[in-house]
DNA sequence: ACCTGAACACCGTTCAAGT
DNA sequence: ACCTGAACACCGTTCAAGT
C-alpha cells in the first residue's frame, strides 16, 4: 500500500525487488560462486554499498532469495492416505530444494525456511502421527527425513559442482586409486554412482527410511 | 626411507608434517574459519607461497588434515552378526568424520576419503550383502545410509556453529516467528532440538533406516 | 630445491561525506 | 532518504626473482 505521506529525500534508484530480481539472474545464469555483493552492484550500476540500504548483509539476501524460490512452487497436493502423505511431503520438500544447491547452510536447521516449507514439514509430521506415532516420534521420524533428504541433497549439489569444474575432485581420484580386488563391493559404487543418484535414488531410499521409522514407532 | 643421493640446494625449512601440524593446531585451537594459507604461512614464520611448494592448494591441505584425523582413530571392532555389523560401521564413520566439521566439501561424495574410511564403508556393503542384499542393494543402501549420516552431520555441524557465534541464525529467527497454533506440531520440534540432536538421535534414527533397508531388500 | 615479494583479482563491510 | 568513494581487513593464487 501506499504511504500517505509524500516521499522526501532522495528519490530510491535501487529497490529491494530490483535487487533480488537481479540476484536471481547471477544466480541461474552463471551460478552461485558468482553472486557477491559487489559484482550484484556492478550488474545494477551501483556500488556496494548501496545494497546494504535494501538488504541488512548478504546473508538475508541469501535467505530472501531462498524464500522467493521456495514460495514460487504451487501447493504440493497431498494424497489422503498417511504413509503416502509424509512420502509426497518430503517428495515435495526435495524438489522445492533441490534448485537451490547455494543455500545449504541456511537449509541445514530443519527446512522451515519459507512458510510453504513450514506448511510441508507440519503436514509431514501430522501425516506420521496419523500413521499411529505419537507427537514425539512423529517428529523424530520428520528430523529423520530430513536428514536423509538434506544429506542426498548434498551429495547431489558436490557432484554436479564437480562435473561443471572439469571432473577432478578429490572424490574422483579416491575413486580412480582404489583397488578393485581389496574394494570389490565398494569399487562396484563407483561406476554405480551415476545411477545411484538418478531420479528414482532418493524415492527409493525414502520409501525405506519412512517404512523403517513406521515400524520403529508403531511396533 | 632416505635418499641415496645428498641433498643439495637451498636446506627446507618447511616440510608437510610441519604444515599439517600447524594446520591442525589452528583447526583445533581456533577454527576452520581462521584456517587460511596468509594465517597458516604467518604461523609459520613464512610466506603464503612457501606453502605451495608442500602442498599443491588449499584443496589438498584439507584433504590431507582430514586423511590425518579419520586415520588416527582406532579401526573398529566389527560384531560377527551382519545387521550389528552394519549399524557398528555405520556409527563409526559417523563417529569419525564428526570431528571434521570443516570437511564437509571433501566428505560429500561417499565418505569413502581415507584408507580407514574406505574399509568401513565396504565392511558395511559387505554386511548388507549378508544380511541378504544382493550387492546392488547393498550398495544401494550404503548410500541411502550415507546420505542419512551425512545429513546428521550436517545438521550437528551448523547448529553447533550458529550457537558459537551467538545465537541468532536465520532458523533461530523463523523458530521464534513460528505460530504455535498455525503450527502445533512443528512448534514441538522447535523446543526438542536439542534433545533431537543428542547422542541417541542418530542411533535411533540409523537402526529405522537399516531395517526399513533391510525389509525392503528382501522382500 | 626451496623460499621471498610484489602483484592480480577478488571478497564483505564500515565510515564519512555528498545530494 | 538514499547513494557514493575511499578505506579496512582480509582471501587464494601466479609469476619472476633470489639463494
Amino acid at each position: 500500500m501506499e504511504s500517505g505521506s509524500r516521499r522526501v529525500g532522495r528519490p530510491r534508484r535501487l529497490s529491494r525487488e530490483a535487487i533480488l530480481r537481479s540476484a536471481e539472474r547471477i544466480l541461474t545464469e552463471e551460478g552461485a560462486e558468482h553472486l557477491s555483493m559487489r559484482r550484484l552492484a556492478k550488474d545494477m550500476s551501483s556500488t556496494p554499498m548501496a545494497l546494504y540500504h535494501h538488504v541488512k548483509d548478504k546473508d538475508e539476501l541469501l535467505l530472501l532469495l531462498l524464500e522467493l524460490r521456495t514460495g514460487r512452487l504451487p501447493p504440493a497436493e497431498l494424497p489422503r492416505e498417511p504413509r503416502e502423505r509424509l512420502l509426497a511431503g518430503a517428495r515435495s520438500l526435495h524438489e522445492m530444494l533441490a534448485t537451490c544447491p547455494w543455500a545449504v547452510d541456511a537449509l541445514t536447521p530443519d527446512g522451515r525456511v519459507s512458510a510453504p516449507a513450514r506448511r510441508i514439514v507440519e503436514t509431514m509430521i501430522d501425516a506420521a502421527v496419523d500413521c499411529g506415532l505419537n507427537p514425539d516420534r512423529a517428529r523424530h521420524a520428520y528430523g529423520v527425513i530430513w536428514n536423509y533428504t538434506l544429506g542426498e541433497l548434498l551429495v547431489r549439489f558436490n557432484r554436479e559442482r564437480a562435473r561443471r569444474q572439469g571432473d577432478s575432485t578429490p572424490w574422483e581420484r579416491a575413486m580412480r586409486s582404489l583397488d578393485p580386488v581389496a574394494f570389490p563391493l565398494l569399487a562396484g559404487l563407483g561406476g554405480q554412482l551415476t545411477e545411484i543418484a538418478g531420479a528414482g535414488h532418493y524415492q527409493r531410499g525414502l520409501e525405506a527410511v519412512v517404512d523403517g521409522l513406521l515400524r520403529q514407532g508403531v511396533a
